[in-house]
DNA sequence: AGTGCGACCCGAACGC
DNA sequence: TGCGTTCGGGTCGCAC
């Protein structure tokens, strides 16, 4: 379930591997997750090499010196480092082979990532990165910012926390902590909500995104070639799946609801 | 325009 | 035990 947390975490130990590998090979095994025609992505990247890893909210950007090669992960989205005489294994996607047979691997379960090339000054084009809207960790996400958008909608809070145009990079998990923190309770719509909860939801935000990211930080030294890269924050969740178990802070019982599609935990006591 | 919800996928968890 | 059913996760696109 990769988050904001976790795509940094990939990013960081992909970067220590595969910059400036020249790149050999590119293949899909399930086209859907490619946006692009194959052929068009071969012609690009093939030859070339990744400069960087760059991040704007989910996605990751593999940049080379004229295109990204954009991924998100969505729920199960992972890149494994082999060899590339490695077997490719039932779900692994898409390969990319570096001038020294390292092999990464995009690995899916469930087929729900996507990737896309795009050239760099046609970037802001695509939906999917020109939607996004400010990250906790950015000074740009203040109180004003979030009153704003929060005060005319009448849709419940948890909607509006995973709604990526507003905050980017929060997900189903992050959601339910931040609004806990904050002391709001998931259904309350954001028309009811006032600025000094949008100052709370803030600082809520920055706090736990920040700690999850240095969380995710530590997990790096965990990861070797054929483990794939993953986040480790569960130890710290304050509600998150924890329904029927006890608040830790008032002891009263972890409610569980639906909410937008989306399974909500909370305090009633703590939230209100 | 704003809102709600099904579709996309498939392994895990659950119910019988 | 084994079978069928439900659930979950982020995002898009369609219906109201």
């Amino acid at each position: 379930m990769p988050e904001i947390a976790e795509v940094e975490t990939v990013r960081n130990t992909l970067k220590l591997r595969i910059l400036n590998q020249k790149i050999k090979d590119f293949k899909v095994f399930y086209k859907p997750i490619l946006l692009n025609d194959e052929q068009f992505v071969r012609e690009h990247l093939i030859g070339k090499k990744f400069i960087d890893i760059q991040r704007i909210g989910k996605w990751l950007l593999f940049e080379t010196d004229t295109h990204y090669l954009l991924s998100h992960l969505r729920m199960e989205g992972k890149y494994f480092l082999k060899d590339s005489s490695d077997p490719i294994e039932k779900h692994e996607h898409i390969e990319i082979v570096f001038e020294n047979n390292l092999s990464m691997r995009y690995h899916d379960t469930r087929k729900f990532g996507r990737m896309k090339l795009i050239e760099k000054d046609r970037l802001y084009e695509f939906e999917g990165i020109k939607k996004q809207g400010i990250e906790p960790i950015q000074d740009a996400l203040t109180k004003e910012y979030l009153y704003e958008k929060f005060h005319k909608r009448h849709i419940p809070m948890k909607t509006l926390l995973l709604d990526q145009t507003i905050i980017s990079g929060l997900g189903n998990i992050y959601a339910d902590e931040v609004l806990f923190d904050a002391g709001i309770h998931p259904m309350r719509h954001g028309d009811a909500v006032s600025i000094q909860e949008c100052e709370k939801i803030k600082n809520s935000a920055r706090k736990i995104i920040t700690k999850a990211i240095e969380m995710g930080g530590t997990t790096i030294r965990s990861y070797t070639s054929s483990l794939g890269v993953t986040g480790r924050f569960q130890q710290y969740l304050m509600v998150h799946k924890r329904e029927g178990e006890q608040c830790y802070q008032c002891k009263n019982i972890i409610q569980k609801m639906k909410i937008g599609g989306r399974s909500s935990y909370y305090c009633e006591h703590c939230q209100k």
